[in-house]
RNA sequence: CCAGACGGCCGGAUGGUCGCUCUCCGGCGCCGCCCUCGGCGGCGUCCGGGGGGAGGAAAGUCCGGGCUCCACGGAAACACGGUGCCGGGUAACGCCCGGCGGGGGCGACCCUAGGGAAAGUGCCACAGAAAGCAAACCGCCGCCCCGCGGCAACGCCGGGCGGUAAGGGUGAAAGGGUGCGGUAAGAGCGCACCGCGCAUGCCGGCAACGGCUGCGGCACGGUAAACCCCACCGGGAGCAAGACCAAGUAGGGACGGCCGGUCGGCGCCGCCUUCGGGCGGUGCGCGACGAGCCCGUUUCCGGGCUGCCGUCCGGGUCGGUCGCGCGAGGCGUCCGGCAACGGACGUCCCAGAGGAAUGACCAUCCAUGGGGGGCAACCCCCGGGACAGAACCCGGCUUACAGGCCGUCUGGCGAU
């Protein structure tokens, strides 16, 4: 199979992700993710979906945020997302100013916090935190 | 060359590697039909190829329309909202063009919410004596009285009566301005010019209006983005309009209280019967009329809704397709017109998403800012690309905008 990656486009489908509360904040983007619970679609590939507020600007500067967001998943994704998971990408004030190779590196660390926090009890702090002030942060 | 005015235009370019969306063609796979080679149609997280893919403001959503549904039958008056010099353009406009009046600038040119204040009402703060009735605070002038001085004419201090809007002072504004005459002092009191008003006037202009002439000494301040008057225009809501498909339920149900005019219908009971039915009673929110409410108000009148109140229970609204891209369309040439614009001919098809496509990254160039080197052309390094993203579609307005290009004109300086 080809290591294609899917679109989130329903409402529904980004709160059910927002509700699993798995995330990692870098300074160029926030990433949330959540594994899929049916049977049916836990084996096929990632799927992404894109979330810029008005917040971080007007329409010109949401979308160029959305678009350097979906270049830098269609980048890292087919590799290094894992079949059966959802994940949001949610575009900061940061997103459309910083270099892009800073901005890959914010995925691929941001995936792999995601990744590493996964087999821990969520209230459990992680015993090899090698970062320990974000992660502190967030626990309690 | 410097300073400035107006109008128009552009708003990064090229290439490479990955991508997105729409559409067309060819494969591949699946399904259906005709039916046996095969053909047609549909579908696809599939493969390959061709083509299209944001703006001058796409923005604000302030006007005008198209389109859609509702009220559409209609009408009149009232109410409400808008517009407001004249002529033209336009599908239409509060927009545009050309004029007029007023104001500003040496000038090119710019600004202008510009109907009516002898239809009525209101307001004009503060200051000031006085703000719409005109008005006398200081002044100026005349007459009279008292006192003082003087031989007297007269002068001075104080008071009274009266004249005076020229001067001072207040104010945004004090009832035309300047000059001469005039007068006790003054004043359109008289005269000249300017201004103003009126005209049955004459001339130019389609008109707004302008010019001339005559009359009037001038008697009627401002404010209508204060009420108002006049003329003209105006149904409401909006693509989440609206239509279709799929799914599927419903447009409700239960209970309690209160009210229920007339006729019909239906059910039940009793009586009569010539067996068709009839009469009486009772129940029923089933229908009609009436009644009530709603469609801005009223009337004629058209339509819609309906037992009322309270409590409880249940359901629907998040899917797909269309609307949705040939249009008051773009470009070019010619013709008419000062112009806005109109006409003829030729030519082109030019975005259609829906957590929302039109991009991400790199290199070179092009503008541009800073630094360094060189006599110079130029070279090197660093920074770095305005405002801003279609959401049914057009015509305008308004607002935002790095930088640049072109044309016409004005003033000044210099040269010929």
């Amino acid at each position: 199979m080809p290591p294609a990656v899917g679109r989130l486009t329903q409402r529904s489908e980004f709160l059910r992700v927002a509700a699993a509360r798995r995330k990692w904040a870098a300074p160029g983007l926030v990433l949330q993710a959540c594994e899929r619970t049916d049977d049916a679609t836990a084996a096929e590939p990632p799927r992404v979906g894109f979330t810029a507020t008005r917040k971080i600007g007007g329409a010109v500067v949401r979308n160029r945020a959305r678009r350097r967001l979906r270049a830098v998943a269609a980048q890292l994704l087919p590799s290094l997302g894992r079949a059966g998971w959802d994940y949001v990408l949610i575009a900061r004030d940061g997103t459309v100013e910083r270099p892009f190779g800073a901005l890959l590196g914010d995925l691929e660390t941001a995936l792999a916090r995601v990744e590493r926090r996964r087999p821990v009890a969520p209230d459990a702090p992680p015993p090899d935190a090698p970062t320990p002030p974000a992660a502190a942060a967030d626990a309690p």
